[in-house]
DNA sequence: TTGTAAGCGTTATCAT
DNA sequence: ATGATAACGCTTACAA
């Protein structure tokens, strides 16, 4: 029963609609006159709302299902003022970005267990696309939104808390903008790595730095910085340079180091896919890793572990930092703008394996055994 | 990994904002009363849609951005019949599979271009949870769908054709189905893997299968049994052992493979991921690529490039399949679904690259020199 | 050129 | 326990 009478009403309308294509979704008035209740009935009975007896309730559910109704999320957005549209946004810089599908995975995770759809956002780092991006899912009035590695000057930062919805940034250093916050001790991880490679005998350590555009990027130079100083290592400005975060920039980068009068006997990347460039570009120029040259990444990408790179890097939790985003997401969500805002800073560990090792004129206890021999 | 500790020492920034927050967005009617006329005139104004006297327009716009007045998109997609909502699905199965970014970034350059948001849905290739999705995605009024890498049964694809949703499916081979499609042609790009690999004088090819769920994986597959006929090459059944597309399963399958009495002189994986497990593998097990073996992968994700890795494989255009469905699905999306089904097929290509050499016992021209010599 | 009013598909507030 | 009816914020006939 109750099969084709959708449309009932509205039929004569969708001329092209000839065959039996097209039926059109069921709205709530045609299960309700199936049913021969009113449409509130409906909605009380399915949204299992207001008391309804369960003899209708029944039989509403049964027909809501025959017929193949569904709700409209945006009518159901546009009724009820309390109503969340269950959408938030995922704004990323970069999706390529080895890193940012787990995050991304990680929220997902999250926000499917609350049955909550997630707008993807692809900024290419560029300005008024992020801006752009940002208007047009508050035009959707999502639920929140999660930063993933972006920047805000002050205007853009003011014009969007102006909405107060509820944001969670992630990997952005703390300023007057008061989101919640999910990121890691970047400082920590540098330093931990330059400490490593200290305690081996390293003293000429080079550190090839990331986009300038990025707070975590500063972080991480500074950890570099700190663990230099703590050991009394070399502090030649020729030893710093500046990369973008892609493999081509750590391949240009030590390029420009193993060029040096007096090369570096170790490289710190600040992400494991400028440190991938490096390990290329030592390849390319018959340099062995580590035995002339050591080298650190940051982030332990996926590729990090692979036994031909087998990276030694300083690990970044990028599933829990995107699960962690979505959970403070919906938390906020839930209890409204008036609690203070939350941060988490998850630990980043450094994870040795084969690319480090004691510098070449001080053979120490030896690394974990050559990774490549050229 | 270690926990952090949350809740930093940002306390003391967050002061309740009390008075004047929570500003609501200015809705049409606003500014209809702020400019003096009706909400008519302010839509058509911002629209350009009916004629509306270019002083009027002016003042309207001006008012508007002042007022920081954005409309409703949900409010929009509920009004006007033709009304799209300016969204599209996107379901993959796995995000952190090294090709779904790209694809990803393909689709998401050209949606973009028309404005129209994405909404993403990892499945984990699981039904209950891809059918869970796309019904989420229906309530909200998509204007379109891309499925990737997705197989849908007979009942499945019935419930989901009823609601004439523009579809795209990607990676999918033809089946009854009417929906558009953007694939390549896997069935000759693994021949001619296999036939590059026999050409060198290999017999004893060995193919490492990917999930068989995919029909993707059944026509790579069959490229592989073309390949060895046409050569007449080996058809042991050992030869041939079971995926399921990630790197550990290349791993176990290559340790299984080199365990025979006569082990294969090549490899070839259904993917790109599988053959790093190969690599992998070899490389622990202390045997030369290639020259005791060659490997062959497919897809050619970033990291095959890597000079570490070096991989010869078949190239998969990713980012242009991505494009490819965004723009099949905006058309279909403008045109209607009275116009036939489109399909789209890509030809894969074979980048030689270092792990492929003939076979020991045969040596002709070597290979483009040794890639990894244990 | 512009205003009025009728939807769009729900949910919520009243009555009954 | 259920049925009218008024929002929700917009677009678009239809009038003026």
């Amino acid at each position: 029963m109750v099969q084709g009478d959708a449309n009932a009403g509205n039929a004569g309308r969708g001329e092209r609609v000839e065959g039996g294509r097209g039926a059109q979704r069921p709205k709530i008035l045609d299960v309700a006159k199936a049913c021969g209740v009113s449409p509130a009935t409906v909605s009380n009975a399915l949204a299992n709302k207001r008391q309804v007896k369960a003899e209708t309730r029944e039989l509403v559910r049964r027909v809501a299902i025959e017929m193949g109704y569904r709700p409209s999320a945006a009518a159901r957005g546009l009724s009820s003022r309390a109503g969340r549209t269950w959408s938030v946004g995922l704004v990323v810089g970069d999706i390529e970005n080895p890193v940012v599908p787990t995050i991304v995975r990680g929220v997902e995770e999250i926000l499917w267990a609350s049955r909550t759809s997630l707008i993807l956002c692809n900024t290419d780092f560029q300005q008024d696309k992020k801006m752009a991006y940002v208007r047009s899912l508050v035009d959707r009035d999502i639920d929140g939104l999660i930063l993933v590695s972006h920047l805000f000057n002050d205007m853009e930062a003011r014009s969007i808390s102006l909405l107060d919805l509820p944001i969670v940034t992630v990997n952005r250093m703390a300023d007057e903008w008061k989101t919640d916050y999910v990121g890691i001790d970047n400082t920590a991880g540098t330093r931990s790595a330059v400490n490593y490679l200290t305690g081996m005998g390293h003293r000429r350590i080079a550190y090839i730095k990331g986009l300038h555009t990025s707070t975590a990027a500063e972080a991480r130079f500074d950890g570099y910085l700190v663990g230099i100083a703590a050991a009394g290592g070399d502090t030649d400005p020729d030893l710093v340079v500046q990369g973008d975060y892609t493999q081509e920039s750590g391949d240009i980068a030590t390029r420009q180091l193993m060029a040096l009068d007096r090369p570096p006997t170790a490289i710190v990347a600040a992400n494991d896919l400028m440190a991938l460039g490096v390990l290329g570009a030592l390849r390319n120029l018959g340099v062995s890793v580590p035995g002339e040259v050591s080298v650190v990444g940051f982030d332990d990408i996926h590729m990090s572990r692979h036994p031909l790179i087998n990276l030694t890097t300083v690990h970044y939790p990028q599933h829990e930092t995107g699960a962690m985003a979505a959970r403070l997401l919906l938390r906020r969500i839930e209890d409204g703008p008036d609690e203070l805002p939350r941060s988490m800073v998850l630990q980043p560990s450094l994870i040795v394996r084969g690319t480090t090792a004691p510098p070449r004129d001080m053979p120490g206890t030896a690394g974990s055994g050559p990774n490549i021999t050229v």
